[in-house]
DNA sequence: TTTAATTTCTACTAATTTAATAGTATTTAT
DNA sequence: ATAAATACTATTAAATTAGTAGAAATTAAA
């Protein structure tokens, strides 16, 4: 029941993005360098986040990423939902047919319950929340309001 | 961030179980076939449930496993703890160790409060709710009020 | 127009985890 | 004794995960 590090990694780059929000694209090479992630791997994850309008990619020399749209308006579901694929955690819960008892499933009802618990927190969390939760802590410890990766 | 089969399988062995509280012990091969699962694969699932104090078991002829204590005093987090063993999504919510920035993590502290959100949904539901909800349904579609395997 | 820097695409791979299977040992009612 | 059940230990095939590797395409700038 773990989430993947696909997810996690995921998220960590939006975040960095969402602190460069209207700025200079910014090279996936130096957010996976601050972040101690491999940056061929970071090149794959990002790949699905721009499928979705996630993020707007530059290519070429002076190429680079940037948020597709306001972080207020990407949830964190919005993030994790392309990356780990089908969100629930059994199969049966969006695929009913893989048996044959799920309509009078006690145990399936369950594991609905629970994913769609998950899914909505996901849903009511903003990448802007958590900019904003960043730039608080930043504060709090550095005094300082600067966030250079 | 699927479930493993492992506690799937664990929770409705238990259900199973539950449907026989107080009455004679049942056969994990009885249980296997009218669920369709491996016997030799509950067998090992069984065991951290027996740990835990959730099974009673007899061996030799006629032997067989009764549930531990009453369906209303277990709950769906201590069936799956076991199985599943560390209940959080992401290795750092329990092991802040791992990783530097465990403290001042933004993303951590999502993956805390998801964790926690998904284990307090588990705490409040106990198998006697299983139990009750499965024997409704059986009346329900079958008019019938025999429980046998 | 060349070059350097970047994203994009495709393929491969090592390690780990999952979901079992298999066989033997132990226990116990009859 | 023996048959029937749990308990224990080892092995394994398949799938998934978490990458690595390298070439191709794109583009700003010299």
């Amino acid at each position: 029941m773990r989430l993947s590090t696909r997810s996690r990694y995921g998220v960590r780059l939006m975040l960095a993005l969402g602190l460069y929000e209207k700025k200079e694209p910014v090279f996936l090479k130096d957010i996976a360098h601050s972040e101690g992630i491999s940056e061929k791997y970071l090149s794959q994850i990002i790949i699905p986040l721009k499928a979705r309008g996630l993020v707007t990619t530059f290519r070429g020399a002076h190429g680079g990423y940037l948020l597709g749209r306001p972080a207020s308006e990407i949830t964190l579901r919005d993030i994790i939902e392309p990356l780990e694929g089908d969100m629930s955690l059994v199969d049966c819960v969006n695929a009913p047919d893989i048996c044959g008892k799920s309509t009078e499933c006690v145990t399936r009802a369950v594991w609905n319950e629970m994913s769609s618990l998950l899914i909505g927190f996901m849903e009511k969390i903003t990448l802007e929340d958590l900019v904003k939760k960043y730039k608080k802590k930043k504060e709090s410890c550095n005094g300082s309001t600067d966030y250079t990766i």
